[in-house]
DNA sequence: CCTGCCGGGAA
DNA sequence: TTCCCGGCAGG
């Protein structure tokens, strides 16, 4: 938007000295650091304009010129009024002019507009929306100076409204670069790509995941990635996002309860993009904690039937889990002591074959902790062993 | 008789 | 909730 205006306060500033020239002030509405001088227009009059880029003002293309000051008699009214519409016209086609303020005018480049979309308007009211709206738009960052510079260069010739795709993708990151340090982190199921760009994010995820350079999937990608800044990623080790590609698992219940809200909180992107890779990672980790349970189990010593696992997806869908055994004590304890009850109140509540209370299945051949360790070594028995219910290390 | 474990009760 | 045990059933 660029805005004339004229403000009372300064327009219209007619000295005795300079009775035949009309000096107006303008305060032009625009982007960037403001802009002011003077113009000397063929008419004889000099126009003082200011342009700022901060002032959110309405557009008024009026010059309250006050009736009470004198003016050149050979002048009509309808000649002056022309003036000043030549005048603003002038001023405006001045503000505007990619050649002689290359900031305020950047907004009003439809090229740059279809091209980077929001992030190259740090204009509040141009309507688009924008990443990083609040924390660009105040000050003037060095790399919208630099970026200026940049896109100023081509437009000496006129408006270059033919930028590519990739020349402002590569601004969009350069510039979010320098803004914040961050990463961006795929959230797609499995991919735990972490890109320091978004745009290469963005790349990432549309190459990858949507299969394609669709215009819609051109949209779709801000829901499958995650920004991170430096600081969480360093400080966060213990995220789940690296442990998927990593197969060393000595517990699953660690990463149970870490549902990403380290990660939440460090999103900083839309609200819009926020919900979807939550529930992703929602859905991720509790694949992840259903697949775990087999990674960390050992065949049970006596019975090679019990050497049919099934998958962490097939275990997922089947009512009756299947629990882990080990012939690590202390492990298979501590996973015991973690996930026996709620694992065998799933397995109850869930298994429709047991109508029958009083229902006893027969004895399986596996051999129990009683076989195992014997009556002496008593202390080293499953809990259920020592209750004398079902082992539940050695399950059938 | 041994073993596994259900059902129930005590702390 | 944790722990223990009587008692039943299968082998």
């Amino acid at each position: 938007m660029a805005a004339v205006r004229s403000s009372p306060g300064l327009d219209v500033v007619q000295t005795g000295s300079e009775r035949q020239d009309s000096l107006i002030n303008v305060q032009s509405c625009g982007q960037g650091e403001g802009v002011s001088g003077q113009k000397r227009l063929n008419t004889g009059q000099r126009i003082e304009w200011l342009v700022d880029a901060n002032t959110q003002q309405t557009n008024r293309h009026t010059f309250p010129r006050s009736s009470g000051v004198d003016l050149p008699t050979f002048r009509s009214p309808e000649s002056v009024e022309m003036d000043e519409i030549m005048a603003a016209m002038v001023l405006t086609s001045l503000s505007c002019s990619p050649v002689v303020q290359s900031p305020p005018q950047r907004d009003l480049l439809p090229g740059d507009m279809e091209c980077c979309g929001g992030e190259l308007s740090d204009s509040g009211s141009s309507g688009y929306w924008s990443w990083d709206h609040g924390s660009v738009s105040p000050a003037p960052s060095p790399s919208v100076t630099e970026m200026d510079r940049r896109l100023s260069q081509p437009t000496d010739e006129g408006l270059h409204m033919e930028l590519d795709q990739t020349a402002c993708e590569e601004l969009e990151a350069r510039r979010c670069k320098s803004l914040s340090r961050g990463a961006y982190r795929c959230l797609w199921p499995g991919c735990e790509k972490v890109l320091t760009s978004r745009v290469g994010m963005k790349r990432h995820i549309r190459i990858l995941h949507l299969g394609g350079g669709s215009e819609q999937s051109h949209r779709e990608e801000d829901f499958y990635y995650t920004e991170v800044s430096s600081e969480d990623e360093e400080t966060a080790p213990p995220s789940p996002a690296p442990s998927f590609s990593s197969g060393a698992w000595t517990s699953c219940s660690s990463t149970q309860s870490q549902t990403t809200p380290g990660c939440q909180d460090a999103v900083q992107s839309s609200p819009l993009s926020q919900s979807a890779p939550s529930s992703v990672w929602q859905i991720h980790t509790e694949h992840l904690y259903q697949a775990c349970a087999p990674i960390q189990v050992t065949v049970s010593p006596g019975s090679p039937t019990l050497c049919s696992w099934t998958l962490p997806g097939d275990v997922q869908q089947k009512p009756q889990m299947a629990a882990p055994r080990s012939r690590s004590v202390s492990v298979g304890e501590q996973w015991l002591q973690r996930n026996s009850a709620p694992t065998r109140s799933q397995t109850m509540s869930a298994s429709p074959s047991r109508g029958h209370c009083s229902f006893r299945k027969g004895r399986g051949e596996a051999k129990k902790c009683r076989k195992v360790y014997g009556v002496e070594r008593r202390d080293q028995w499953c809990t259920a062993c020592r209750w004398k219910k079902a082992c539940q290390r050695f399950p059938d």
